[in-house]
DNA sequence: CTATACCTTGTAGTAAACTTTAGGGTTTAC
DNA sequence: GTAAACCCTAAAGTTTACTACAAGGTATAG
């Protein structure tokens, strides 16, 4: 069996090894086998692992929650596809109420740029501070 | 006129005393008119401009980039239209940026949010923990 | 055999955005 | 007139998620 050591497997999953010794003291990793000389050896197993971790990350979940998901993971006898499928859910409802208001700057924001002269002169009558200020 | 105290104000933007205290010190807050005994007075303009704060923070803007965004309506003199417009422009680049992540990761979650069954049942089979295992 | 690239631990630092604590003074309601 | 509720400052503490030392040991290429 091929083992990696941590800066491989930071390399592969574009982490660094830092971080991952953090995810291990985080619980996040299992402590991996030790080389005799004290060397991390990891296999594929914790390529995948963090990898998951990394795509958690993106989705926005926090390193709190990955870790319920991956404990979730390791015990999947024990949890329901119900419990999962809330803690998603719930990510999924943060994430459009963050997209609406987004949206609605966005919206006003570009309404106001658009009607901004973008000139030279100075900006006591700009639009768009003038609109700010009305809120 | 009249004025509001430091809890007054943070009961009508439903944020707090301290945390009040804390923009002032960052900037985002003016220092206030005090009364005679020190009192922080605020008015109806603080009311506002504190929750164009809070709004902004809704909205995923850091306090730094929030205090550019004030310091728009502030430096009116000192600045071009054009200065202006071209903040306000890369702004809402960022609004657009954010809005697109988030909408790759509200993609994301929901295809497998929705595979999932979300049952009762042991989360063995998981589509949700399936789907961030692969690969 | 030695340079250098890689690994180890432990501790400390960073940044954001607060929150808490300590040790006061002030206003208001009964 | 006093107790509760409110305000003040300065400084330290908290959380999240790293990142950067310091002071070593190990592996490998030439």
């Amino acid at each position: 069996m091929e083992y990696l050591r941590i800066g491989e497997l930071a390399k592969l999953t574009e982490t660094n090894n830092e971080t991952l010794r953090f995810y291990e003291s985080r619980g996040l990793l299992n402590e991996p086998r030790r080389s005799e000389s004290g060397y991390r050896l990891y296999t594929q197993a914790e390529v995948l692992r963090v990898h998951f971790i990394v795509r958690a990350k993106r989705m926005g979940f926090s390193l709190k929650e990955i870790d319920e998901l991956l404990s979730l993971r390791v015990d999947k006898e024990a949890s329901t596809c119900g419990e999962v499928k809330e803690l998603a859910e719930h990510k999924l409802q943060d994430i459009g109420e963050k997209i609406a208001e987004l949206n609605r700057m966005k919206d006003a924001l570009q309404q106001i740029t658009e009607a901004c002269c973008g000139g030279a002169e100075s900006a006591v009558h700009c639009t768009i501070l003038n609109a700010l200020d009305a809120e």
